[in-house]
DNA sequence: CGTGCTGCCGTTACCGGCAGCACGGTGCGGTAAT
């Protein structure tokens, strides 16, 4: 933004409105800049994507704006309890009314308190927003915008866990594609992209703030045996002093050390999706009020909460890619005052994390699911679809009409059962076979052969390939980790540059390998590949420079994510675009 | 991919070694049984 729209925002009458409406609703006396920016784009009709840490008044940029545009605003959110949070916060401010729509209570109730006007805000998951009637009652309401809270769950979520989240693009069109906000904490410039391409941003305004955490120090510590590395981390978490978290790949090690820390003296509890809710609910309230040293956790603990002075997070496995770490780590330290992120760090740890992003998409369940659904999308005239394993069943069509050709449709509940795939399984499929351009999902949320679409043949193979794609830049992601892990130089300016962020060719004084000297100088340029820098590779096609040292570059592909080269090879290899 | 348990073999008296195998994370929603 120039300096003189930065002016007429800043005095303007936007400006003015936002922060009236800021004021007098919710009692904030001040809009930061990029808070600002964010919510006049949104006013303006412009979708947004917003990078901002934890506390960095995310939630305000879609709230603030809803308030002044007619409508409810639509907000996905990943977890039913960050949608009461925000419900029970929204209730206390005269905001208009909130609601959430979900299973925990009437999903028609919720809906008929937006319909009737009841309703400023309405929370929902991806998988409300995957049922047709659903998204209908909103389309009709007239949605202000879209907010899509914690949207690397987008990225992460949706190629397997939670498919939905790769449906929220159609979500947004049927509900006219209102001005749309993906806020997150954290995420890669490829992360970036994949979230304004699935939710099919439209020149969304990118807003990145408040990367760098100068107050956490960073350090990795390595070792050879699984006993050392636990022993000294619950030493380490033993001898601190304030609140801590511990991250830990699996449940069993979550009991396990938080047993030990309980040995040692210390409150420490182990939270994860294997306890009961009320175990959950209680550790939460224990971290909220303060009232326990330390949490050993799974990934499970962390969206939404929210105390400023967790002194440590501890690493006792390393996680899935500097994306998530970052996150994690990003828990500590909120007040300003210093706190540590330490990995405690075996080689051996990254296989386990390879094992979960190493599951492949069946290639012969997509060939049958293609294969299904094209039998019914085939010239239909007049009469029934006949012969096929779903005749007889409530396969419809969309549009016969003096017998031209016309598409028909199979239920996915339908065709999972036929297929003996569940729903979730089976939705991961359709997914791939969507983006290879072979099927369509109708906003009756049956699925549909898309006319002129490659041969079922064609498109499973196609879809296999996007999911390899995938496959590997995730596998280059988990490379990275094991290079941050392992780097000799600055810490933070290996995560920063993961990030895309330029950061000073100083040392940061705030990392191990800074501290000890260690590091070698950080190169200033990189001859002919400075950072930022699009090129082509003979192999792997196009990418972007991320960062480099003295004696090689790190470049980030599209079609292989994360790959690190020796400046010795660079030349024969790479090229400038 | 790495870990840890089980059970088998071959031996010989409660034991060592090793092959094979199961297991590992994140949440929604809706249904069934009290």
């Amino acid at each position: 933004m120039g300096l003189w729209e930065s002016l007429r925002g800043r005095f303007g009458r936007r400006g003015r409105r936002l922060r009236a409406a800021a004021r007098e609703r919710f009692g904030w006396r001040t809009l930061r800049p990029g808070q600002q920016e964010a919510m006049e784009h949104l006013l303006r009709g412009r979708d947004v994507l917003l990078v901002m840490p934890t506390g960095g008044g995310k939630s305000a940029v879609y709230q603030v704006p809803a308030l002044l545009l007619d409508g409810p605003a639509v907000v996905v959110s990943p977890l039913i309890a960050l949608q009461r949070d925000q419900v029970t916060g929204l209730l206390q401010a005269d905001a208009g009314g909130a609601v959430a729509v979900n299973s925990t209570s009437s999903v028609a109730a919720g809906l008929e308190k937006v319909t009737a006007g009841d309703a400023a805000f309405v929370f929902l998951s991806p998988e409300q927003l995957a049922k047709p009637d659903v998204v209908e009652r909103l389309a009709r309401a007239g949605p202000s915008l879209v907010a899509v809270d914690e949207a690397h769950c987008v990225s992460s979520w949706g190629h397997d866990f939670r498919p939905d989240y790769l449906r929220l693009g159609k979500v947004i069109e049927r509900l006219g594609h209102p001005p749309v906000v993906a806020m997150t904490a954290t995420a890669a410039p490829n992360v970036r992209e994949e979230i304004v391409r699935s939710l099919g941003l439209t020149r969304p305004a990118q807003i990145v703030r408040g990367f760098d955490r100068p107050n956490l120090f960073l350090e990795v510590r390595r070792f050879a045996r699984a006993e050392d590395k636990s022993r000294a981390l619950a030493e380490y978490a033993a001898s601190r002093e304030g609140l801590g978290l511990v991250y830990v790949a699996t449940r069993k090690a979550a009991e396990e050390y938080a047993a030990e820390l309980a040995r040692r003296g210390r409150r420490a509890e182990a939270y994860h999706a294997g306890l009961r809710g009320a175990a959950r609910n209680r550790v939460h309230e224990l971290f909220t009020r303060g009232e326990v040293d330390t949490v050993v956790a799974t990934s499970a603990f962390g969206m939404g909460i929210d105390r400023p002075d967790v002194r440590y997070v501890l690493h006792a496995a390393p996680p899935e890619s500097p994306d998530a770490y970052y996150q994690e780590i990003g828990r500590a330290g909120r007040d300003g005052a210093p706190a540590s992120a330490v990995l405690f760090y075996r080689q051996e740890d990254l296989g386990l994390r390879r094992f979960f992003t190493g599951g492949r998409a069946d290639g012969e369940a997509l060939l049958r699911v293609a294969a299904l659904v094209r039998e019914h999308a085939g010239p239909v005239s007049g009469g029934p679809v006949s012969g096929g394993p779903v005749s007889g069943g409530p396969v419809s069509d969309s549009s016969v009409s003096g017998g031209s050709v016309s598409a028909g449709s199979v239920p996915a509940g339908e065709a999972a059962a036929l297929l003996g795939l569940s729903t979730s399984h089976l939705a991961r499929l359709v997914n791939l076979l969507e983006r290879a351009g072979a099927l369509t999902v109708t906003s009756t949320g049956d699925l549909s052969y898309v006319r002129g679409g490659p041969a079922p043949e064609r498109a499973a193979a196609r879809a296999a390939e996007l999911d390899e794609t995938r496959r590997r830049v995730d596998d280059s992601r988990l490379d990275m980790m094991r290079g941050y892990a392992e780097t000799r130089g600055c810490r933070r300016r290996f995560l920063l540059a993961y990030f895309g962020e330029p950061y000073p060719p100083a040392p940061c004084g705030a990392c191990d390998t800074c501290e000890s000297g260690d590091a070698p100088e950080p190169a200033p340029g990189h001859g002919e590949f400075p950072m930022g820098t699009k090129v082509t590779h003979n192999l792997w096609g196009q990418g972007t420079v991320m960062s480099g040292e003295h004696d090689r570059i790190t470049v980030l592909f599209d079609s292989v994510g994360y790959k690190t080269l020796s400046l010795a090879v660079v030349k024969d290899v790479l090229r400038p675009l």
